[in-house]
DNA sequence: CCTTTCAGGTTAATCGTTTTCATTATTTTA
DNA sequence: TAAAATAATGAAAACGATTAACCTGAAAGG
């Protein structure tokens, strides 16, 4: 493999001439820096990634946590980050936390030692403070949240407003004629669960719809007792003529208990989920849900970190972002 | 940040045995290195992983290129990927090709620049010859394909058998009491995708079914042109009694379709994905698929490439390993 | 014609390790 | 007990770039 050395005997210049053809535009004559093109190419010559990020203290390389790569969310912006960051020559570095805080500060500290010059979180479930990513924030690697956080900390992020999200897709039951809508709600403890719950809350008593206890049910795919109490529910004389659910999957779920119990949607009851995963428009009648626009949240957290990059980082300041997601509507709730 | 200097100075070591400490087992009293780990710690000292990098020439880095993040299959092998590797302390990068050629040879030079140990990789559908890998693996850099190859190519590999696998799918809706099998089939020039087709093809013919073009409908979800043709064979009087989809989007898609024509499944028509992506198992009916074992995929493919990385890679000597996929049962296939 | 100025280059130190070779201390062997 | 073998450590040269600081020669200004 030909080195910068090679590339200066061969050509008569010094090797700091050649790190600058290479690094773009310093002074250097357009001859120069042609010739210097041509037999670098000829020699095969590729600069070695490896020797200028420990000299210049930048790697070029940006590492992305999340809990879990496979799911659609944060496999989307991933996609989306890589994509973004590729362009200002970023490598991407992947990491999975399992939802374990524990891993997640294992994970921090090597990307540390790897010299990446930022990263891009999705904090896992169990995380309950940034200490870890404020240290490095603080030692000059520009760090960027997404799609969850934590209240109150100073820190960089892009989230969706999964209140908004939620109440639109209640308000939409509503006016599509629902007057019981049953909530299929997320463990609470999770800040992004609890927002959504607290979103068809409001729906309801803007409207002036009653709260009741029994239609907010806490499902999980794992176990099957969010379903029996949702066929329980479903199985009474008043029955809910709405459903809204924390997730496509409980959504779908729920579907096939409405099924099962020779319901018809949307007639007899409209449903919507959340997150607007790709099956819900090939399902049918197609699931209406709530889009999480996770392309849009990974290129803007990617491109907040390129700025941040950029501009040497002026302490205390930070950016946040909340997107809105967007109500998409299918036959599921149509009146 | 503490450098190797500070704890030598510290210590009273000099660097080479605070070297040999940090790398595990060379002639280091117990003693010295427990002085060392303990000073290191105090320090906060951190090997930087660029500088060895640089010095030995052995990044702990694996890049793995795939056409999108995004997609199951590959969000799942990369998932058990990087489980595997990290556990020996390797890094992962990821790069995708867009299904391009050109983008997947350009990446493949930058991960070279990137001074990775290895990569594994699964091929865009334009990719035409491997020589870019090659052209790598002659360098010393190992290289592990997945999911898609092409034939012939004398590379590692880890494959699943698109063949038997849609075999068993179609003598599956035969032995189910079919007697007209649909194949909704993808691009022919796309190898997993003939394979599959050769697989449902094979099958009719070894239980003396006929094998009539109009059953085999080229499906695109992007396209809807495929379901339109469906729509047509459907509508028959001696209508086709099953469905075997090259994809659990398409499967999903026709599973739409049948309901709209006021068919039930299984009791009119039987219906097989390919994937058995997440949502089939909550379908109701529940959709039958073939399971790809993505994540098994991943794991034999990291293992490979570790042994690979362990053992001095005698040359020519390289591993393909055929996955069998499994055929996953649910309602809408029961006799 | 002499001094500035500045574009275009060069020199050489440096980033933080790994690793070869040499050195010293300790044990084994004959 | 001397010689040989072994174990534990050290000195210093890489690895391949970046970059601060320093040159040089020619154009420009007076």
């Amino acid at each position: 493999m030909a080195t910068m050395k090679d590339v200066a005997k061969a050509t008569g210049y010094s090797t700091a001439t050649i790190s600058r053809v290479f690094n773009g535009n310093d002074n250097v004559t357009p001859q120069t820096r042609r010739k210097i093109f041509k037999t670098a190419e000829k020699l095969g010559y590729k600069p070695n990634k490896m020797a200028a990020a420990l000299r210049s203290g930048r790697s070029k390389t940006i590492g992305i946590v999340v809990p879990n790569i496979d799911s659609e969310v944060f496999a989307a912006a991933i996609k989306s980050m890589e994509e973004t960051l590729q362009q200002d020559d970023y490598h991407v570095i992947i990491s999975q936390s399992h939802e374990s805080f524990e891993e997640e500060i294992q994970i921090v500290q090597n990307l540390q030692n790897l010299q990446v010059d930022g990263i891009i979180v999705s904090i896992s479930k169990q995380t309950g403070n940034l200490d870890h990513l404020n240290k490095l924030r603080d030692m000059g690697v520009s760090v960027v949240l997404f799609d969850r956080s934590i209240e109150r900390e100073e820190i960089n992020s892009v989230l969706i407003n999964n209140f908004s999200g939620a109440y639109s897709a209640t308000e939409h039951l509503i006016q599509a004629g629902c007057k019981e809508i049953v909530h299929l709600a997320g463990k609470d403890h999770v800040g992004i669960f609890h927002e959504r719950r607290r979103g068809y809350e409001t729906a309801l008593s803007k409207y002036g719809l009653i709260l009741r206890e029994e239609n907010v049910i806490v499902f999980d795919q794992k176990e099957s007792i969010g379903l029996d109490k949702l066929k329980q529910r479903l199985s009474v004389k008043e029955r809910p003529d709405g459903i809204f659910a924390y997730g496509d999957i409980h959504a779908l779920m729920a579907l096939g208990m409405i099924n099962q119990l020779g319901l018809r949607v949307p007639h007899d009851i409209k449903v919507v989920g959340f997150g607007n995963q790709s099956f819900c428009s090939y399902l049918s009648p197609g699931l209406s849900s709530i889009d999480q626009r996770d392309e849009d949240v990974g290129r803007l957290a990617a491109s907040i970190l390129l700025e941040e990059l950029k501009n040497p980082q002026e302490k205390k300041v930070f950016t946040q972002q909340m997107l809105s997601p967007e109500l998409v509507v299918r036959e599921s709730s149509r009146m």
